[in-house]
DNA sequence: CGTCCACAGGAATGACGGGCGG
DNA sequence: CCGCCCGTCATTCCTGTGGACG
């Protein structure tokens, strides 16, 4: 009976076309399950941590660690939400505003943005960073709350600009008096502490919460859960459950990751007409993920990038320098008539492209004969090819022939 | 053992478009 | 509409450097 049920499932998904999905949002990277599996200690340790606010006092500033995909974001999203609501309850005035650092970028922004969550606006730009910080203080202690900060992705904007806006944000409870002010800062990188002032550091890690990667058991236990939110019954093998947790695992136990290796398996799968998803569709969808990765990222470039990676593709050695590839990269300007950029700017886009995984530059000396970066392509030459000839101008470059390629060597 | 190549990569500065307040 | 400030891209100028060669 049991048996006839749950093919009577499979076939009827199947002829309703739409037979593996149940829920395709359940599988998105920002999408919060009500249950977090093997997070249950470090939701319970946030939680106290933050309890306080519910009888108004402040609670401490934290600093959350781990790589990407440990739950970081889920679980402080998964707390502050309950605690928001919870304070509602209580009576307490407690808001809190998420920011990723990534795409916030700025100390501008992230007042702004601050300021938009708390009512107050301000233009997108055109004022003086203090100016903004100025209103965003103002209009904080106005309206009587104890605000907690998220910034998720911190190390990306310390990296980048230092940490005066932490320093900023860590003291601005000095200067309010009917409000109060707790950061948690998210980072992935767990070195943050160097880049950042020791009075800075101390003050944000009043708690410190490290998150560890999952291993490949307790992947399976999320997949597992999140498959049954998302997949039809019957739809999703263990075998592809246990294959994407593994691969996940390897990886940096990145639970996103295997999420998405999930729905891309699933996706591959309908294309295929399956009524299964097995180990084999998610093995495609680890080659679909990576190659959409690449051609994404290569789209993307300004078209000096483009150049820059065409010259390797044309040097087609096993490894160049930047000079050679300057030499080529000066050509392919001439031929299409645009200006060029110095060989310094240059070489800071070899090391965007490096930090894609599109092109590996290391710098290594040749002693007598210089100091230089070896680079050469990390991805394959036939990919290359499909995204340039897409591009009716850059296709012709394809079949340039470099007119240095032994000029020296002597 | 010092030299010196062929760059690396930091700092300062400028050009430019977007977007405001007045 | 002007003047101001922002972020981004790019240039200019610069000091630093690993190690084969002589």
């Amino acid at each position: 009976m049991t048996k006839h049920n749950l093919l009577d499932d499979v076939f009827e998904n199947f002829v309703n076309n739409d037979h593996l999905f149940k829920d395709r949002e359940v599988l998105r990277h920002d999408y919060i399950p009500d249950n977090l599996p093997h997070r249950e200690d470090l939701i319970r340790l946030l939680g106290a941590t933050v309890a306080p606010v519910l009888k108004n006092a402040r609670c401490s500033n934290i600093f959350i660690y781990g790589k990407t995909g440990t739950g970081k974001t889920a679980v402080t999203k998964f707390v502050l939400s309950h605690l928001e609501s919870k304070a509602k309850e209580y009576g307490a005035s407690v808001k809190f505003c998420y920011l990723n650092c990534r795409i916030t970028n700025s100390e501008y922004r992230v007042f702004a943005n601050l300021s938009n969550s708390i009512g107050v606006t301000v233009p997108f730009t055109g004022l003086s960073v203090g100016e903004v910080a100025d209103r965003f203080k103002v209009g904080l202690d106005s309206s009587r709350i104890l605000f907690i900060i998220v910034l998720d992705e911190i190390d990306s904007i310390i990296k980048s600009r230092g940490d005066g806006l932490l320093y900023e944000l860590t003291r601005i409870n000095e200067t309010l008096t009917k409000s109060k002010v707790t950061v948690i800062g998210i980072s992935n990188d767990l070195r943050l502490k160097d880049f950042l002032d020791p009075r800075v550091f101390s003050s944000l890690s009043e708690e410190e919460m490290v998150f560890r990667p999952y291993n490949a058991n307790e992947l399976r236990d999320i997949l597992f859960e999140r498959s049954k939110l998302s997949f039809n019954k019957g739809c999703m093998s263990e075998a592809a459950i246990s294959i994407a947790s593994a691969l996940a695992a390897a990886e940096h136990g990145d639970a996103r990751r295997a999420l998405d290796l999930l729905r891309v398996a699933g996706e591959v799968a309908e294309r295929n007409g399956a009524i299964l998803i097995t180990d084999v569709h998610v093995r495609d969808a680890e080659k679909h993920i990576e190659h959409n990765r690449v051609v994404e990222a290569i789209e993307n470039l300004t078209l000096h990038s483009k150049l820059v990676l065409l010259s390797v593709y044309l040097l087609n050695k096993s490894s160049a320098t930047t000079g050679e590839i300057y030499d080529i990269y000066n050509e392919l300007c001439g031929e299409l008539g645009n200006n060029l950029l110095t060989q310094r700017r240059l070489g800071t886009l070899v090391n965007e492209l490096d930090a894609m995984g599109i092109l590996n530059a290391k710098v290594i000396s040749m002693g007598r004969y210089g100091r230089t970066k070896k680079i050469r392509l990390e991805i394959s030459r036939t990919l290359i090819k499909d995204v340039f000839s897409a591009d009716d101008r850059l296709d012709k470059l394809l079949k340039y022939k470099p007119k240095t390629v032994s000029k020296n060597k002597k």
